[in-house]
DNA sequence: CAGTGGTCTAGACCACGCG
DNA sequence: GCGTGGTCTAGACCACTGG
């Protein structure tokens, strides 16, 4: 008994300054958890420590420690396998095709499209790359547009502004690889944690009905994209228009 | 000691069928609320009795029952409300809104908008929409046309196929109301449990051009979605048509 | 085999909503 | 005050994985 008020005493004491905004310990597991990822301690595809070492460690029980792991593996930043241990979600293609990208053929199937890169540049922010990108000084972007192909067909074409900052020398060694998102994180620390997606119908243009081999006009579906770091920063703003003759964007809700 | 083998012993005889297909406790749990609210047993809008009402019950602990609740909460089916308890989910505005309703302001505000029926008839499936309802006989089906408006402009043109089985004298009381998924609840005991959407971008019909007032061939965002009740089956077939000048379709993931 | 996550229990105490 | 869900603990046993 005595032990336990102890124990009370010394978790109260031990955070002070969180009296007046009361905090969970699971949060306080999740937010140590996190603040790791962030800073890179704990590495995509890295297992973590066992429950009971990280519940030993922060002196609460196993219980609080699953509590906060379950949450972070339904926000998909953790995974667990059962008779392994906890481990750091990863850009795997799978990953990338069933989180990120929701163009699937009309039989249901979805694939990872091949890209070809068509140009490249590095430049100073438009005002919206500047508002979107929450860019705080005017720091400069780096901007390329590519096809993406559906089985040998041009069906996308995507224009992708980066803030410069977190990409130091980003395409002087060679042309960026079709899985964009595992390369942020393979090269650059950088992991993709959550995106928005707003779309729309619009007209191709001119140029695009050249690219996709489409009638100018005939309609396209965009998809306007930014995706977030894990501290929530913005590291990647993405515009595809899609062909949507043979595919098309989809959706569970529920 | 002697207590608790007998009840191990009572819960492995209690379910001998289950020795060769194990299932776990708050599955079992699971699937004995869902049978319930599929009964209709608990209403939408029904608390469900209290944790430790459920877990005596059931013979089960309170924190087995906690997680099967919890599993349900995550899917939408159930609701809570600290110090109150336990809810079966309704199709309320907020949830018609964030749940099924994906259209937004180039603001971000939603809006669930008006709505003006065109027109109405009771006719044989077509194939597709016979594929589609998986209708089992040759069972008739219910179809209307609506416009709907945001601000007062006609933004989307919906066509709605209904299977005729569940839907008894549909339409013949009166006009079927803006929210329907609320309606089909609360006037048929037809809970739309889960939806698979598909978009595409598809050029406007003549009729379409006059009804949205938008050019012929101008690009509209298709929104082709199949809505299922609790136990899987089909309800309601919805394609709508959206001039996406003002407004966008926004998903976030992560 | 040892170590991991997964299930389950029993019980304590807290935070909230309502009368 | 009372009943509800929310947090937290401690410990048991199961199921899976790998060496």
């Amino acid at each position: 008994m005595t032990e336990k008020i102890t124990k009370l005493k010394l978790i109260k004491s031990g955070h002070p300054s969180q009296t007046t905004r009361p905090q969970t310990k699971y949060q306080r597991v999740e937010n140590i958890i996190r603040q790791r990822l962030i800073e890179n301690i704990w590495k995509p595809g890295d297992a973590l420590p066992s429950e009971i070492q990280l519940a030993t460690e922060l002196d609460v029980s196993q219980g609080t420690v699953r509590k906060a792991l379950n949450d972070m593996v339904a926000e998909n930043l953790l995974y667990r396998r059962q008779g392994l241990g906890t481990f750091v979600s990863q850009h795997t293609e799978r990953r990338a095709l069933f989180l990120y990208f929701s163009l699937a053929g009309n039989n249901g199937t979805r694939i990872l499209p091949e890209s070809k890169i068509l140009n490249f540049r590095e430049k100073e922010p438009s005002e919206a790359e500047f508002t979107k990108l929450e860019l705080m000084n005017r720091d400069r972007v780096i901007q390329f547009q590519r096809i993406r192909y559906y089985e040998d067909v041009p069906t996308i074409f995507e224009t992708i502004t980066l803030p410069l900052e977190h990409f130091p020398d980003f395409g002087s060694d060679s042309e960026p690889p079709n899985n964009l998102f595992r390369f942020y994180q393979s090269f650059y620390g950088i992991t993709v944690a959550k995106a928005e997606e707003q779309l729309r119908a619009v007209p191709a243009s001119h140029e695009e009905s050249n690219i996709l081999n489409v009638p100018e006009n005939s309609p396209l579906l965009e998809i306007n994209r930014l995706a977030r770091m894990l501290d929530g920063r913005p590291v990647e703003w993405r515009v595809s228009h899609c062909d949507t003759t043979n595919y098309h964007y989809i959706k569970e809700s529920g």
